[in-house]
DNA sequence: GCGGTTTTGATTAACTATGCGCGTTTCCAA
DNA sequence: TTGGAAACGCGCATAGTTAATCAAAACCGC
């Protein structure tokens, strides 16, 4: 070390950090190191000491934004780290946004990215029923309301008779779903009724609706259905996605985009 | 040293580093000491001198602005333990909900430690429309509903027509409230209007309604009225509160707790 | 001016934060 | 299940920061 005349000051790199966190919600340590100008371990450190604040979560390799708590198995770290493709779609979906749109946000990953990206934007409304999408947009960027309701822990959305009282009184003019399963036959799936009823709600206020899916929830079926194919009016996946399924969007006049 | 006559006097230079750092966030002790003229010793002893004071917080190499705006105190094992007593009113406050309550939660600090409080708890149905109790509580605990609403970036609440179309269907057992100012003459006072009105609807639709107040809320009036003292039914606050404020307390009916 | 007090600046010893090396743990894919 | 690679945590060395001490300068009432 020869001479960092003016280092930064321990608080503010903290601040950063956390900065960065809520921004991408996901990073590895390396990463932070680079960015924040500091080695591996002054980060770690960091981390540990965030982590007790309790301002943050810890992982294999990195660390994640907020205390939410991942739905779906427990994203493994890398995989929900790399998650390239999701990054993708939700690059793709913003393109799909008119600058004073009321945009509404449902629950899962691949929206949750969406979300990351409409905090540079300030003229849009953004409604919500997902309690990590309020947590990422709850520091600045679009005006942002939440539906409120009862709180679903598995999911962390909100759901229920409140939510429904609460989205009745709405237009929204593009809504952006995730789905826990999609297939020409079944339409869209999730695991619990009270969400799809949310979600139903969603779909039948929206203008526009766009379901943002990866190829892995082609096919698939859950427990619940929750609107049909020709509700929506584009659905962004990736090109991994079956061909047969992507015929029967053609089908039934829903664009698609692949990224 | 032959210096100027109009040497500067230290509570100057104290108003000088405080209007720096309010405009600065953060500052190292070096860059005080040649913005002020003054050798780093000094500074420092202002900076102690100025902590006691509670106008800003220390860190290591320098300094940052105190918590003069909304307290966002940047999780952080040192800051958080420094409100032992908001500890010691939020458990007093648990001891006032049986076991089948429905609790609403207001916004605030002291609230928010009563929320971690009620972790434990699993009968209980918690209302809120505060984002931060909703992160506390979202993991599991007690049945959490939200209000939702817009959100209000400073204090992390939401307000707003939507929130009060949710308030207006239920009932609640016991309103816990917090507050930015209450005095005998003035009520309960905060920032903000839609605020305000929001901390109406829920004392108007609870049962009982407790406010959590330090010792340093008392004599202070904010710009917005939310309510009489009448409407409370207990004050929980620390020994320090002015004994006039509790006399008043006392000859409009309103039990008060000192911890 | 003159002692006594207060404030400031310099010096130094103790402390804190950081980076690096190394042994241990965790993860993932054979 | 197991082997290898990545990630982690700990200890140590170092540089930067702080608190303690002391002396000089400024202030103050007389």
């Amino acid at each position: 070390m020869s001479e960092q005349v003016s280092r930064e000051l321990a608080e503010s790199r903290w601040r950063k950090l956390q900065g960065l966190l809520r921004q991408r919600g996901i990073l590895r340590v390396e990463e932070l190191a680079a960015a924040l100008g500091v080695s591996a371990a002054t980060v770690r450190r960091d981390l540990a000491a965030l982590e007790r604040g309790g301002g943050l979560r810890r992982i294999h390799g990195g660390a994640m934004a907020g205390e939410g708590r991942d739905e779906e198995p427990l994203f493994d770290d890398k995989t929900s780290m790399a998650a390239p493709q999701k990054q993708r779609i939700a690059e793709a979906a913003l393109k799909l946004i008119r600058p004073r749109d009321i945009v509404y946000l449902d629950g899962g990953s691949t929206v949750l990215a969406l979300a990351r990206l409409l905090l540079a934007q300030t003229q849009l409304t953004v409604v919500t029923n997902s309690l990590r999408v309020a947590q990422v947009l709850s520091g600045g960027g679009p005006r942002m309301i939440l539906t409120g309701g009862e709180c679903r822990t598995l999911s962390q959305t909100f759901v229920g008779p409140l939510t429904r009282a609460v989205l009745e009184q709405m237009h929204l003019d593009v809504a952006f779903m995730g789905t826990i399963g999609v297939s020409a036959g079944q339409g869209m799936t999730t695991t619990d009724p009270a969400e799809a009823f949310t979600k139903e709600q969603a779909l039948a206020r929206a203008t526009r609706a766009v379901l943002l899916a990866d190829s892995t929830k082609f096919g698939k079926t859950s427990f619940v259905r929750f609107g049909a194919i020709r509700d929506l009016s584009t659905v962004i996946s990736d090109r991994q996605m079956p061909a047969g399924e992507r015929k029967a969007l053609r089908k039934a006049g829903v664009e698609t985009i692949l990224v």
